[in-house]
Order: structure tokens, then C-alpha cells, then sequence
DNA sequence: GTCTATAATAGGATAGAC
DNA sequence: GTCTATCCTATTATAGAC
């Protein structure tokens, strides 16, 4: 039984837990309902169709967090060493150290509707994006960058999707590493 | 509509590809029922606890393929070069080229049962200590043979995951580069 | 071992009052 | 903008005939 809430960010941050959580399918408008305290209707209120667009929202919430928290730093006038630490201590955060789903993971597992899979594309674009633009500032060859930024991004996605099998956030914590790196061992 | 079957083995083949392509949250027993050509009773009659039961079948039966295709490979009496270009090919074949979603990928991403989360552990050592043996016998010391197995297997996963919401095969290719590089570049 | 039929429940979604 | 009440469908699961 969760306080009330004022905004539709909050709203949406409350039900950006549930799917992170449960996955598209396993998010249930009861749960949804319950995450943020507000009734089956009132939802639909806020979202006329349904959990489809709630998961939309989520990640356009996803997709700002990103572009604020990661591709944010990338751009900021500290060394580049501080911003991969920044980087990585914003996602140990998000992740809580490598505990936690991933809500485009969980996203991309299901089978959800064009928009969604629409929203997930632009989310990892620009996930992918900010990591390549730090690799390409370490001073990776173009190439070698861009490999690098969807390979190290499906490493931590595979080391949460590990961890939920295992227990183990020991890949996770080595991916961190691997991203702190860039700046010369 | 799907032709007939005849043995335990192939119910639980067609249950597989369910599970693979929507989840555990996601497969309905309607679902089930259809890839199987049974109907929801006669499945009850093979698996008396429901999905449950066939999601930890399917399970054993991954299990079973990773120890007879991969970890069985590792210990034929041919070249490792030859051993990792067969596990390779085995994989390739496996994900489609890495167009498919990993069935324990799928399953570790929902909050089924304990006994379901128990056949995710031993599934993934499995195929973890399949990988680690291969990385040790190119020459790897044990620690990073350790981390290599687990962290390349994250890979594997996350690359499924993304190609899930961008399409792109081409993390995975890389992976699968990255093993047969084992035999040394 | 498979089927038809059916129960019981949960799911997504809507109507209309306040 | 939120609620109660309701609808319809899908879902899991079972009973019992063949």
C-alpha cells in the first residue's frame, strides 16, 4: 500500500518498477493498479489504451534517464576518467549493483506491440549512443567503438538476465569495471 | 496445427519453443495445447502440476542438449580448434543466428516457481562449465577462465536480448567470434 | 492417453456516479 | 481525477466419458 502521489512522474516511476519486475506479461492491471495506488479506471485514465501505453511511458521515462543520467554525463567538462565513474556509479544505482532487472530486458522478452518495440529501440539507441561516444573519446578506432558499445551493453544485459538464474552480479560488476577501463588501464 | 507426435520427447520439444517465444508468464495453456497438437486435459495428464511442470521439463531437456551438443563436444578427441568451431555451430543453429530467444533466458526472466529457478541454476552451470573447460584447456589461467565462461555467456544472452528490440544479429556473430578465437586468433 | 464439457478465477477494459 | 460496479474474455485447472 504505497503513499499517494502528486504527478504522472510518479505514476509512471511506480509502474516502471512493476514491469521491471514482472516482465509485459507478468504485469497485471492489479498490479499496476496496487504499484501506484490508483484504481483500475483512474489508470485508464491516465493511459486510455491500457498497459500498452503504460509500458510506452515507462520507456520514454527510460529513454529521458538515459539521455539525463548517462548521455548527460558524457557531455560534461570533468575528465573522462570521472564520467565513466560517474557513469557506471549511476547504473550500479539503477541496477543496485547488479540485483535488479532491467526494464528493457524485461521489455524486449515479451511480445509486446509495435509502439513498445518501437520505444525500446529508440531507448537502447540511445544507450548505445552515449557508450559509443565514451569509447570513441577513450580513444577507440570508430569500429572498434561501435562494437564495443552493443557488446558491452548485451554484457550487462546478459549478466542480469544471469543473475536472475544464478545470484551471481559478479559478470555485472566485471562489465563496470570493463567501462571504467576506457580510460587506460 | 501441428502434425501429430508420438513421444514424451517430442510434446516437450514443441513445449519448448512456446516457452522460447513468449515466456513463462506469456505461454497460455492454449498456447501449449496448440504447439502440441493435445488437448489442456491430456497435457494435465503428462505434467499433473501444470505449466509449472512442463516449464521444469523443458528445463531438464536443455539441460540434457547442453550436456550431450556442448559440454559433450568439449571432451570428443579432436583438435580444440575443431571442438570449438562444432560448439559454435551448435549454437549458431540453436538461436537461428541469433534471431531466437534463449529459453533459459526467457524463463529466468519471470518469477516462476522455485523448481523452475532451480533447473535455471543447474542449466546454466552446466553450460557455464562447458565453457570454462574449453577456455582453460586454450590456455587460459583459472581465474580468468572463471570470468571468461560466465562473462561470455552474459554476452551470449544480452545479445539475444537485443536483438530482440533492435534486430541486429551482429553482437552475437561477435560472440560467436570470440569463442572460436579461444583456439588462439 | 485422449477427448468434451465445465468449473472457478483472474485478466483487461468500460460505464457512470461523485 | 478518482471511485465502485460491472462486463467479457481468457486462463488455469478438473471431472468424467471413451
Amino acid at each position: 500500500m504505497p503513499a499517494p502521489l502528486a504527478s504522472k512522474d510518479e505514476i509512471i516511476d511506480r509502474l516502471f518498477t512493476v514491469f521491471r519486475d514482472h516482465g509485459f506479461e507478468g504485469a497485471s492491471l492489479s498490479d499496476l493498479s496496487r504499484a501506484t495506488g490508483l484504481g483500475k479506471s483512474s489508470l485508464y485514465h491516465h493511459f486510455p489504451n491500457g498497459k500498452t501505453q503504460m509500458a510506452e511511458a515507462v520507456l520514454e521515462r527510460a529513454t529521458s534517464v538515459i539521455d539525463s543520467d548517462i548521455a548527460g554525463v558524457t557531455k560534461l567538462g570533468i575528465p573522462l576518467k570521472a564520467r565513466l565513474h560517474k557513469v557506471v556509479a549511476t547504473l550500479e544505482q539503477m541496477y543496485a549493483g547488479g540485483r535488479t532487472a532491467c526494464v528493457l530486458g524485461q521489455l524486449a522478452s515479451s511480445n509486446a506491440s509495435a509502439e513498445v518495440r518501437q520505444g525500446l529501440r529508440i531507448a537502447f539507441d540511445h544507450w548505445i549512443g552515449a557508450i559509443e561516444s565514451l569509447a570513441l573519446e577513450s580513444g577507440m578506432p570508430a569500429e572498434r567503438a561501435h562494437h564495443f558499445s552493443r557488446d558491452w551493453i548485451a554484457w550487462v544485459q546478459g549478466s542480469l538476465v544471469m543473475q536472475a538464474a544464478t545470484g551471481e552480479t559478479a559478470s555485472f560488476q566485471r562489465a563496470m569495471d570493463a567501462l571504467v577501463a576506457l580510460s587506460g588501464e
